[in-house]
DNA sequence: AACTTTCTGAACATCGTGTTCAGTAATATG
DNA sequence: CATATTACTGAACACGATGTTCAGAAAGTT
């Protein structure tokens, strides 16, 4: 690929990165994202369709590093003991979540909030597949899958809208303690 | 109050309840709601500042109707036992909300999905009060809140989503049931 | 009937979006 | 190094939506 059009889409990545720091994503302006990137401005469209469609990009590669290594191959994890494994996972997705917090939160902050849910919600179906094939509680399998990833992802943006103040360990935790109850252990 | 003005405020009202069965909220314009309420631009204007803020006040409006009646006076629940109050009392609002249905499903389905949330989740604060103090699981007050809220919430948007397919009864039944823990029983 | 309030709708200013295109600069290729 | 290819530039433009203004018409009130 031309090394212009690397110099480009970085600086339109940093450029977006920047500004949500400052600002939702729905008050930035494209053009704002090109002043910042310095670029001109039929360069940005000749790269994005529209800003969404370079918010959309930029999600996915978010949440394809922040599952990458959480998603190891079928069989090697142990779900059924005293889950340490999928503690671990979680855990593991929060640090990375919390490397890229600002972004994360400005996103998910604003009405792009949507974008950040179903992304985070498709990759956790992968995550959660089998953790979910192991509770044995009696209603069925789309309602237990809809709970446990509901919860777990109104749990992650709870703790990210209060600021991260547990550590991802703690979250976890909770979070398993509660989805199981307090009579399980 | 004026008639005409009730008139008009009625006539906008029906108009956007009417556009919402069609479209999002957010491809709405506010053009076609005048049209659509057959009234003149600069009359849309003197009665809301903004397209938001009639969607605020018909949020808050609904809002007030699907909890009016479930928030009665404090100590007239019995939430120790076997939980027949608070079933009873989720139950009734989810049959609130399948009346509103075509409204809630389109405000959900698009970017202002976040004021819906935000409302339901103020209003839930109440109803939820008593619920989660009973519950005896060994994790912060504030944890506890987030997670009965936030899967209540998770579990109503998933319901309504997938085309409200359940009855209200066997959504709060599984609901408590994944809450509480098999084990719990 | 006189007075007050609301509604009307065209005209306007403003802003953001996405496109176009001729000119310029960088890069790849032989 | 010369040439062809590809990408960047930025001003100009068309478009569509927002929100304001205001003088006149219509409806409601007393």
């Amino acid at each position: 690929m031309d090394r212009r059009q690397q110099k480009t889409r970085l600086a339109i990545y940093d450029a977006l990165t920047k500004l949500l720091t400052k600002r939702r994503f729905e008050d930035i302006t494209v053009q704002e994202i090109i002043d910042e990137a310095n670029i001109g401005r039929s360069t940005f469209y000749s790269h994005f369709e529209t800003k969404d469609q370079l918010l959309e990009e930029m999600c996915n590669e978010m949440f394809s590093h922040v599952f990458s290594d959480s998603l190891m191959p079928e069989g090697s994890h142990d779900f059924s003991g005293n889950h340490a494994d999928i503690r671990a996972l979680l855990e593991h997705i929060l640090w990375h979540i919390s490397d890229h917090k600002d972004n994360i939160g400005s996103i998910m902050y604003g009405e792009s909030e949507k974008l950040f849910t179903r992304y985070f919600s498709e990759y956790l179906e992968k995550t959660f597949g089998e953790l979910i094939s192991h509770m044995d509680i009696d209603v069925s399998e789309e309602f237990k899958k809809q709970f446990v990833i509901g919860s777990f992802i109104s749990t992650v943006k709870w703790w990210i809208a209060t600021g991260l103040k547990q550590s991802p360990s703690e979250i976890i935790n909770d979070y398993i303690t509660c989805l199981l109850g307090s009579k399980a252990g």
